[in-house]
DNA sequence: TTTT
DNA sequence: TTTT
């Protein structure tokens, strides 16, 4: 009765802000941060050329959040997986408030590090060596999805 | 400047409600049908299993919209494409809302014809033929995008 | 410089064969099976009605693939998430031949279980209970993904 | 009984030449390039960073092939959307091979076009005014699917 | 090789 | 064959 349902988000778009961070007791947290998309096109009756602009809230958990808010500067392009969400929740007089927001589940940075306009956040100019920020940078979360060893010799 | 952005929802789910149409003076029309995604999982600290449902508003344009109004059932499954717009709105009290929806620009129905609880609408026991409702029921909308004649013959 | 790229692939098609399963000595597993998927177009030249599949070689591993050998029938409409891989092999006569597969990381099950046509292995008639296979059967893949326990009542 | 399927393929990856393009008789056209992307991982067993690269056959057609060849140049990145397609050919040996390709249906550019490495072909430079190559850039394929006028004003 |  |  019950199988299966997809749920799925794919967004290419520039953050409009810095990611908010917000902190919990038990340890966990989460990130937002306002995401633009774009699109143009031309008015087949007018002939004039449309901009449009949609934003996205997108909200990010724990370590993902973490690396978002270090890496992640406003203006930067990015790639986000995830799924939608609507929130309800009730305004000072009493009504039903709805409240969209895309649960980002994985993501790749798509500006490259020395493009990105970081402020005190932005590893830039940081000296060498396999562990700096630089190179740490991930270019794409969820490594605990990454193949493991015998991805690549199996004899079937 | 302005390279791209992607804005791109997949969803499978159960229609929540046959679909609504209106009609423009233009000749163009609109449906609309409530989408229903689940997820379930299990509670990591009370150990007990969680249900989820996410309701998503469908809208679909013109041609596709009088397909999903003819062949679409309530309960059945579908894949709906298309992307998340946010529109603004001006609530009886002068105060701003916001709605969140999906507007469909491919889909594929994904349940057989003959489980679809159709009504009136929904081809059931009719009559042979090549053209009767039931064969002419598409399973992939958007046929402007499949491939022309030369497609498998390529020399390349 | 090294700024994200992405490998995704998404298919709804039906299962062409059995689970194929091959142990290794490390305890890991892999199972493999065939994916029909179809599109249909009218030659716009002819006018008539084309129909073409395309099979894919899923891959999928461990957990994930002892789940699909298990639930999976020959002939079921499933949802598959994943990446491209084209492995390099030498066939007999010393030449570089190449076999593109699909490595599956999420999938759903589309055909409800009492429809699916199981052998021995599907899950059919048997007892109710809380921890019975029918309601064991995952809908959805990757239950690591799921959402933790905070997930609704976020104070932001 | 003919109920849907999918066959999508999303790719973020960078162009590993140019586009090279064949003419038809009738006025057809296809472009063909490679498309590499990238994972990178530590294997877990021996800790060390493992870093892999996934080349693509993408084949794009007629219109959409000629913005690809007059914009795209080695090097870029770009997102591409479409379908995988397995071709069966025979070699001089008379033995069935097998080549699989991604057909292009939409794309987007992701590299700003200032920095893209284009030799004659990439719009550089130039002058001002509204046509000019360089603003007839486009940042996403198949405007066909844009939205009509009515758009943003539906009082539904 | 094969599904619907 | 090749990109970053």
């Amino acid at each position: 009765m019950a199988s299966g349902t997809l749920n799925k988000v794919m967004l290419i778009g520039h953050t409009g802000d810095e990611v908010k961070m917000h902190y919990f007791e038990g340890g966990g947290c989460i990130g937002r941060f306002p995401l633009a998309t774009n699109e143009e096109y031309v008015n087949r009756t007018t002939g004039e050329r449309v901009s449009n602009t949609e934003w996205h809230n997108i909200v990010v958990r724990n370590k993902a959040a973490e690396v978002c808010e270090k890496y992640l500067n406003k203006g930067d392009k990015v790639y986000i997986e995830g799924r939608i969400k609507t929130r309800k929740w009730t305004d000072d007089k009493g009504m039903d408030r709805y409240s969209t927001e895309i649960q980002c589940l994985d993501f790749t940075f798509l500006t490259p590090k020395e493009q990105s306009q970081g402020g005190g956040a932005q590893p830039q100019g940081q000296m060498s060596g396999v562990s700096t920020p630089a190179q740490q940078q991930p270019a794409v979360a969820k490594p605990s999805q990454a193949p493991d060893d015998n991805d690549d010799d199996l004899p079937f």
